[in-house]
DNA sequence: GTCTATACCGAGATAGAC
DNA sequence: GTCTATCTCGGTATAGAC
């Protein structure tokens, strides 16, 4: 639990093995290994994998809600269009990084089914973060009325996209994912325009 | 590699563990104990763990293809827009059963993660059976007139639709479900309609 | 076909020298 | 802080009696 510097290396380290193949799949050797040191060096600095795994964890999610912040701050003044669309765009770039959005996806996907629930709530967190974001969007957009539609609708509607456009991340190319965005982006605000 | 009744009780009670803690988090043990026989009697049956493992993906997988088909058949005379919204109903009521929803959520969205292809490719094939059946429907839709819009927009949005729809099966309540997939669904053919 | 006993391995974790 | 050596546990799988 000392030297900064060392705790980083592991966790950097650790964050590509636990996204890929889990808490279970991940062991210790395969984490000293790829730091470069043997494996009980690690207990010098985490006291069990567990305590590895959810310092880990919390680093990862404070991270996202930092950058949700920031973005949603530097699209204030746009359209709102615009801030949804940019929403789900940054959201896709941000967990395009594989490490972390096979991280997110993991523990997202299949809570409840950990040991602890201290895991899950760390994710749990940050969608939160996220539908209270949305939600002002569209409670502004509404109230500017550039939002016909139901409120609630508007909202399922734009969650189902995200979610579906988060799996779909990880399905095809990059390419291949962007002209699918931009179809099924299309349908949305063509339906939530009204006419 | 007999006694057919038993095999089945077997696959039957690894079922619900290997759709919960997935492959590895799944033991010999526990699959023996909850069908009421010792580890080592499993061998009578399968030659590894592997061995029944897929045996069970490939018997999960060609059932939701047949229950696909079966449903496309009953559908064939509704309207176009019946004709989607039964396939994302049905779909999801299908999977709702939590096994098969979890084993089928695991391992499309976690592909490539395992040890061997083939486990990927029944799902894989599972998946291209859905989409085919889509597009006939998506097709049909344009001919007829019922669709607007270009049928690689529809496509990309249903898909994103559903697979969205899919994710949110199991975050939320079965009444919740269903309130956001009506929300979800509305805008969507609202969009696709077009005005 | 099912059992007990066992081989073998790799996991997480600890002790203690350096 | 890092190492070697070691402990304990539970995993897959096999041998051989019944």
């Amino acid at each position: 639990m000392s030297s900064t510097s060392m705790v980083e290396k592991i966790e950097k380290a650790a964050l590509p093995l636990f996204a890929r193949k889990g808490f279970e799949g991940t062991s210790l050797t395969q984490i000293a290994k790829s730091v470069g040191i043997k494996k009980p060096s690690l207990y010098a600095h985490f006291d069990s994998k567990e305590d590895l795994f959810l310092g880990m964890l919390q680093k990862v999610n404070s991270d996202y809600r930092d950058f949700l912040k920031e973005r949603v701050q530097k699209n204030r003044n746009m359209k709102t269009e615009q801030q949804l669309y940019c929403l789900l765009k940054d959201n896709a770039t941000y967990l395009k990084n594989e490490d972390l959005g096979l991280l997110f996806k993991r523990f997202m996907l299949f809570p409840s089914l950990k040991v602890n629930d201290t895991y899950n709530e760390q994710f749990i967190e940050s969608e939160k973060a996220l539908t209270e974001v949305l939600i002002e969007i569209v409670k502004e957009g509404k109230r500017i009325g550039d939002i016909q539609v139901k409120e609630e609708q508007v909202i399922d509607a734009y969650l189902c996209l995200l979610d579906g456009s988060f799996e779909q991340l990880f399905y095809y190319s990059e390419v291949e994912y962007e002209e699918r965005l931009k179809n099924a982006w299309s349908i949305f605000w063509n339906g939530i325009k009204g006419c």
